[in-house]
DNA sequence: ACTCGCGGGACCGCCCGTTCAT
DNA sequence: ATGAACGGGCGGTCCCGCGAGT
C-alpha cells in the first residue's frame, strides 16, 4: 500500500471516531485535519469534497460492520443458530460502541430529511442490511426453525426496533442494563417466532435460556 | 398575555416547525428570523443564547405531546385499555408526524454525545415519558390486565424499540407500512404479555384483534 | 442618513477605489474590510454576496460619470457643441482617472466571458451611455451642423475608439502624451462629419481649434 | 525537439485557448493541469511559477500574431498597400477571434496597474506592435501615399482606437456588426489621411472603396 | 419593555500556487 | 512527471453583543 493509500486510511480512521462522537454531518474538515496534525488542504486533497468524505466514511464503517457481525454470523448454521448468532454480534457489536455510537442509527435521524449522496449511500448500506437479516430469518422459516406462517420482514422490523432502542436508552439515557434487557427481548422475539421444538436450536449456543424460559408462558 | 409573550410563542411555533425538518441542532437564528420577518436580533433577544432556544422547542415540544398522546391516553381505563390507548396515539402521532420526525427521538442521536444543558433537558424529557409509560404498564399487571411475573420496564423497553423503529423506516427508508407493521407489533407485544383471558381489553377498542390472534401460539 | 446608510457608502467608496485598481474581479471582500477597518462579515453583511458589492460598486460609478460627464454637457446647446462638450468632459474623465482607470472599460474585458448579472449590469450602463452618446450625435445631425448623410453610430463607435485607446496607452502603456492625441483625434472626427460651416461652433468653446485647422484639408 | 519541449508546448497551446477564455488572470495551473490530464506539479515543472508561464503564454500569442498579421502584411509594398493589408489582417484576426478575444487587449486591462515581469513583457509587445504599425505608416509617408504633414503617430493611435473599439463591442456587448464599422472606420481614417491620388493604392486591393468615396467631401 | 441595526470573531468548505521526495 | 502535503486566502454563514429607537 503506497504512502498515500495509508494516510487516507488513517484520515478516515480519525474520521470514524469523530463522526461517532460528534455526527456525520458535525465532522468537519478542520477538525480532522487537526487530530491528524496535518493541514486542512492536506486532508481535502484525500476527498475532493466533504460529502465525498462522509461517504467513505460510511463505507469504511460498512466494512467494519461485515467483518464484526455478518461474516461470523455465516459460520453458523443456516435457521435459527445463524439469525440468532447475527442478533448476538449485532448487540455485542453495538453495546461495545457505547462510547461512540452506530454511525448508521445516528446518521438516519441525521440526514432522514436532508436529501443528496450521502443519503443515498446510507440509505443503501442500511437497506442492504436489511436485506441479509430478511434473509436469515426467511431461511429459519424454510428450514422449519421458524413457524411457517411466519413474516420475515415482521420479524426483522422487531429485531430492529430492538437494537435502536438498545442504542437509545444506552447513549442518551445511560442505562447500562439497556444491554441485558435488549438480550432478552431479542430472546423472546425468537422464542416467540420459533417452533418450540426447535428452540434447542437457541439454547444450545448462547447462555440466554434462562430468560427464554422465564418468559415461555407456563 | 403580553405582546412580547405573544411574539415568543410564534418564535417558537416556527421553530418548531423548522426544527424538525432540520434537527434541533440545524436550526438556526438566522432562518428563524426570516421565516419570521424578524431581525436576527430580534429573535435572539427573546431567549438569550441559542441553547434556550432549543430548550424553549424541547419544552414546547413535550407540552404537545402530553397534549396529544398522554391526556387521552389517561381517559381511559387504568390497565391494558390506558396502555392500549397510549401507544395507538403514540403510534399515531408519529405516523402523522412522518414529513417532519418526533423531535425527540431525532435529537436523541444529535445529542447523545454533547454534553450540556439542552441534553439535560432531553433527557429529562424522554425520561419522563418512559415513567409515564412505566406506570401504565405497572398498573395494567396491578389490575391483572398483563401477567404477575412482567417486568414492566422490559415491555416499555421493547414498545419504545418498535416507535423507534416506525420512525427509523418512515423517515430514513421512506416505507410507509412500516406504520402497519408497528401496529402489529405493538399488539403481538401486549397479547404476549397479557393474561390470555383479559384480551378482550385490547379487542374491544381497536381493529387489530385478528393480528393478535393469528399471533397467539395455538 | 443612518448609520448603516452611511457605512455602506463608505464601504462603496472604498471598493470603487480599489477596485478601480486590481479590478472588479480583483475586489476581494477580506481586502476591502481591512482597508475600511472592519470585520469581514460586517462588510459583507451590507451587500449579501460578492455579485452584489460588485454591482453596487457598479451602480456607483455609473452615478459619478453621470454627474461628471454626462451632465454638464447636457448644459450646452443642443448640436455639435452638446457633443463636443460631452467628449471634452469625458476625455478629461478619463484622463483624471489615469492613475486608476474607468471601471466600466477594465471590466469589460474582464466580464466580456464571464455571465451573470454583473455582466448584465455592466452591458445595460454601456449600452446606455451609448444611446446617450447616439442621441447627442443625431440631434447634432437633426440641426445641421454635422452631414445629412452621417451615421450616428458610426461617428459614436469611433469616438469610443478614441477614449479606449486612450485608456489603453495612458494605462498599459503609460505614455501621457495620449491625452493631446486624443484630443486631437475627436477634433479630426468632428470636424470631418461636420458641416464647415457650423465649425465655429466647434472653435468657440474650446482651445483645440489650432488642432482642427492643422488638419484641415488645405 | 525533446518530449520535454513537446509537451510544452503543448501546454501553452492548452493555455492559450484557456486565457483567452478567462483572461491571464484567471489562467490556473489546475485548470491547465485537469485539460492536459496532467498532474498540476507536471505542469508547473515546465515553467517553474506561475509568471513565466503566463509570460511563455504571451510570448506564444505573439509569435502567432506576427504570423498572421504581420508578415503577410509584409509581403504587400510599401505605403498604403501595406499599412492598410495589415489593418485588413488585423481587423480579420480580430473578428476571428470573437469567441476568444484578443490576449494582449484583455490582458492590458488586467494588468495596467499589476507591475511585474507579466506587465512588463506584455508592454514590450505592445509596444513592439505599434513601432511595427508606425514604421509601416512612416513609410507610407514617406513613399508619398500619406500627405507630408500627416503624423505617423497619430494615425496609428487612432487605428488602435478602432481596434480596440471592435473588441469591445464584438465581445462585451456582442454586436456582430461592429467588424463592419470597423472596416469603414479604418477606411475613412487612411482616406483622410491619404493623398487623394494615391487613393487607388487602396482601392486596388479591396472592396470598400464605395465606403471611402461616400466619405469623401464632395 | 421590546425590537432592531449594525458589527465582530470564529469557522466553514474549497481552491490556489508551490515545494519536495520519489 | 507524479503524488502528497502545505500555507494562505477565498466567499460565505454562524452566534452573539452593544447601542439606539419605539
Amino acid at each position: 500500500m503506497k504512502k498515500g493509500e495509508l494516510t487516507r486510511t488513517a484520515i478516515i480512521d480519525a474520521a470514524l471516531d469523530l463522526s461517532a462522537r460528534v455526527g456525520l454531518e458535525g465532522l468537519t474538515i478542520g477538525a480532522l485535519a487537526e487530530r491528524m496534525q496535518m493541514s486542512k488542504s492536506g486532508v481535502f486533497a484525500h476527498f475532493g469534497s466533504r460529502e465525498d468524505l462522509q461517504i467513505a466514511v460510511l463505507n469504511a464503517y460498512e466494512r467494519r460492520f461485515v467483518d464484526d457481525v455478518l461474516l461470523p454470523g455465516l459460520k453458523a448454521n443456516r435457521g435459527l443458530p445463524r439469525l440468532h448468532m447475527i442478533m448476538t454480534r449485532w448487540l455485542a457489536h453495538t453495546a461495545r460502541e457505547a462510547a461512540s455510537g452506530c454511525l448508521w442509527i445516528s446518521s438516519a435521524a441525521e440526514f432522514d430529511d436532508r436529501p443528496g449522496a450521502v443519503r443515498e449511500a446510507l440509505v443503501g448500506m442500511v437497506r442492504a442490511w436489511r436485506r441479509e437479516l430478511a434473509r436469515a430469518a426467511q431461511q429459519a422459516i424454510e428450514v422449519g426453525d421458524l413457524r411457517a406462517g411466519a413474516q420475515a420482514t415482521e420479524l426483522v422490523f422487531e429485531l430492529y426496533g430492538v437494537v435502536l432502542a438498545l442504542h437509545h436508552d444506552t447513549r442518551l439515557l445511560r442505562q447500562p442494563e439497556a444491554s441485558v434487557l435488549a438480550q432478552r427481548a431479542v430472546g423472546r422475539l425468537l422464542t416467540a417466532y420459533a417452533v418450540p421444538a426447535r428452540l434447542r436450536a437457541l439454547q444450545s449456543n448462547d447462555r440466554t435460556q434462562n430468560t427464554a424460559e422465564t418468559f415461555l408462558p407456563s
